[in-house]
DNA sequence: CATTGTGAAGCGTTTCACAGCC
DNA sequence: GGCTGTGAAACGCTTCACAATG
């Protein structure tokens, strides 16, 4: 067996990182380019190469002193690290705007995150077909849950029915939820939610936008320059 | 005029929260609640109480020792510094699954980024109608965002195209953008992006499951326990 | 006397700077 | 010589704890 020794904690904001660094890597691989310096991979990224080389040393030393690090094999170890050797099928709860674009997006088949299931309350979408998965009823969410072992699930239901749709997610067996609903959500100890609100990028970006014309027509601001790990001012 | 003192720097971290913090006050004022403690509001955002407090802090003294916030008032100021005192319209680039899905997603206009425009470079898309909006043609780009005043861009094309739409929106006199391709843009200082990688997201809840499994059947783990800003382990 | 506003401590992340190694 | 791996410093954000106060 390889040197596998990668039982550590990773910080949550390498963990944030690391897709983006598959992302190139793999792009690279597909260019035939077969090794890269953190300073090359950093420019592609958009960050700091010391950064880069301390995400990486989480995973392991393994790249080669005046060298640099050898795409393919770090392509193989980012994906072991995330968990991405296997598919993880997931369950999209509502199948309205929202659902049905991500049902239809090829980006979650393409990247191991096959659709095993898009349900819907409403009986008129039930049936209808999306993107090549046919809309079924919620309860047979948990059905679907149990014979797709799905542990991963998507909200995209209207605001008031999140809650019920997470409720249901967890009780199905689901240990992680994706949430696009603008709501937050309640959940036991254990289980893993991300939140993604199309708004609220809206208005960050909104607050940048006001700053910027208070700032050139108000008085002397500092100038814009943010990066909270997602986003950036350049 | 009112104690208007916010022309400080506001961290990042709490700019993101700000919009949260909105929504749920304004969800409260509907319910008819006027006043509203930081212990209260933490309780529905999900997190510390004091946090709440220092996130309020920097935008004036708007609390009442004893007493709490005033509902009303608060959802005014954070308006006000996010600057969601008027609308900012928003042009999209990309009529495909997910450029479709946004155009017609209510959520835009309701909190205020009305649709200004919807262009795609396929003449096939071009003038079909999505959520109420007509698509224009790619090249018609320029006039709207000069016609609209837009300085908003969201870019929902094929990775491929990014960065393209990018250096057109740019070009056209928009100041940010909000990138959905899972594609590291680059653009001029003094541009503000955000990206939203809905297979990052994904692949980020598949670290956590992996660790999961791990922890089950391997050896022991520490818990899991993380919060990165957004998302989160209950 | 309940609750805010905030110094100060604590913690996680980023960046620097350089020793270690190929 | 060039580039990685990493202690240590710097930074920003979170949380504590309590004085200030309506």
């Amino acid at each position: 067996m390889p040197p596998h020794r990668s039982r550590r904690r990773i910080p949550e904001a390498t963990v944030a990182r690391l897709p983006v660094y598959l992302q190139i890597l793999v792009d690279q691989a597909g260019e035939g380019v077969e090794n890269i310096s953190s300073e090359g991979l950093a420019e592609l990224a958009g960050v700091n190469a010391a950064k880069v080389r301390k995400d990486l040393s989480y995973l392991g030393s393994y790249g080669t002193r005046g060298v640099g690090y050898e795409v393919d094999y770090l392509v193989y170890q980012i994906r072991r690290e995330l968990g991405l050797d296997h598919d993880w099928p997931v369950v999209i709860v509502g199948a309205g705007n929202l659902g049905q674009a991500l049902a239809g997006y090829g980006g979650f088949n393409d990247r191991g995150f096959p659709v095993a299931g898009l349900v819907d309350i409403d009986d008129d979408k039930v049936d209808t077909v999306v993107g090549g998965i046919r809309v079924r009823p919620l309860d047979e969410l948990a059905q679907i849950v149990a014979a797709r072992n799905v542990s991963i699930g998507v909200i995209a239901t209207p605001p008031p029915a999140a809650q019920d749709a997470a409720d249901r997610l967890v009780k199905a067996g689901v240990t992680s939820i994706l949430n696009f609903a603008p709501v937050v959500l309640s959940v036991p100890v254990g289980i893993t939610v991300r939140k993604v609100d199309l708004a609220v990028e809206l208005q960050i970006l909104s607050y940048h936008e006001q700053r910027r014309a208070a700032a050139s027509q108000g008085g002397q601001l500092h100038a814009v320059s943010t990066d909270r790990g997602r986003g950036a001012t350049a």
